[in-house]
DNA sequence: CATAAAAATATTGAATACAAAATTCATTTA
DNA sequence: TAAATGAATTTTGTATTCAATATTTTTATG
């Protein structure tokens, strides 16, 4: 039992269950805390050094956020994630994302459009393993500024609660650059272009495609062996 | 002091923190709870008649719902809802409407599609008061309806959890039936046709010249009276 | 008077306590 | 041997308590 003992140096105080918040979060996505798992309050608590009563407003958070489940009198556990969920998680992403690139368009400066087209500058040519991982992060990268840049904190909240990016970037799921490259460059032309409906319509094509990849990804693995571990 | 009783007769039982989130945001949505009150944590327990524990529970499930604010050692407050916000949610509600119409085309059945359009069967010709407010009605449930169709957990809860509806249908907001009827019908044909791009499309026209006029209505208020009250 | 300091009061954060319910485990019974 | 019964044990729901902060009120001071 190692307690956490909070120093609240004036500024920046944080209460318990933040922190719980947070680690528990962890837990969860680092497969410490496994799916269908049944949280033990008085033994998790113990194990971080607090009570339940913090610990319970961190749970009663996560709940919210989907990440356990929680029955009366049974209490919380970690939520299992099916793939049928998984596509609902994607087609929200589609969603989303095509509310960003509109506000991206009405709001980003000629500096923040140059900015994503920076992203995709170095690529094109020969495609090596170490370019495809530059390329992945890129993409990661370029989706994370559009919200940034689309500013809107009800868009970025969701995202961000419902672990929106999580699901779509997992080894093995992803397209070929090849294919991917000339869309994200479509994309950002029409933003420059500051065409709504046709780059909104370019991102609905273009995530689809991925949404429909991941279908594919996973009914050939069902195939070659029953896991379906998200 | 009125105590709660719960009475758990076997079957569906709930706790008093669900009783009590409802409750509190009902007490919000009837400015019972005004904006930017702060919430007195022992007064409120006291006035429901539980202790504080099952009622913090309850305030952090609301504050992840955006409906209160907290902040470490000062205690929840109850959110102020900006104009801007407004129009955050509202450009969140076309994404997911959109999403939700996609879905919607993918699974629904032939009598699902005949279900949406009876609708709208009742409309066109004269427009009096009657009908106004009943072809306010049948929009919203034409809209909801449309979740339910388009099936999706994650869809509903985003729709539920941050209340996207409430704020679209305030009285002097909506357009004119005489405009949005075709609206309604041109999407609902499209669905029909089972053409995604195209009912997407109206879908987020439809939405768009809505959002239009809300901004539209909220500078014109502002003219008349300095009121910024939603 | 207005402001600063000090005292009094109220509120929050978190541990603890304990009854009610759920779960587990051993024991009996068909 | 499997199912049913019923303790024993664990876990949950909620109230209570109390120290650490915040906030408000009172009193002192220029």
């Amino acid at each position: 039992m190692n307690k956490i003992v909070l120093t609240n140096n004036d500024e920046n105080f944080e209460n318990l269950n933040a922190h719980l918040y947070r680690k528990i979060k962890e837990m969860i996505w680092n497969k410490i805390l496994r799916p269908g798992e049944k949280i033990k309050q008085e033994h998790l608590a113990h194990e971080l050094g607090v009570s339940r009563t913090p610990l319970i407003k961190a749970l009663e958070r996560l709940t919210a956020e989907r990440l356990l489940e929680y029955i009366p009198r049974r209490g919380y556990t970690v939520k299992k994630l099916t793939f049928d969920e998984m596509m609902e998680i994607f087609s929200v992403r589609i969603g989303l994302e095509s509310v960003a690139v509109k506000e991206v368009i009405d709001k980003a400066t000629a500096g923040e459009v140059e900015e994503l087209k920076q992203y995709f500058k170095p690529f094109g040519g020969e495609w090596n393993k170490e370019k495809k991982r530059d390329y992945l992060l890129a993409d990661q990268q370029f989706h994370a500024r559009l919200f940034e840049i689309a500013d809107n904190s009800l868009l970025t909240d969701i995202n961000e609660m419902f672990n929106i990016y999580r699901f779509s970037y997992q080894k093995g799921l992803m397209r070929a650059p090849e294919v991917t490259l000339s869309e994200h460059q479509e994309i950002i032309k029409q933003v420059e272009n500051r065409d709504v409906e046709k780059a909104q319509l370019l991102m609905m094509e273009h995530l689809e495609k991925s949404r429909k990849n991941i279908r594919k990804v996973y009914e050939s693995r069902l195939n070659s062996n029953g896991e379906t571990n998200w």
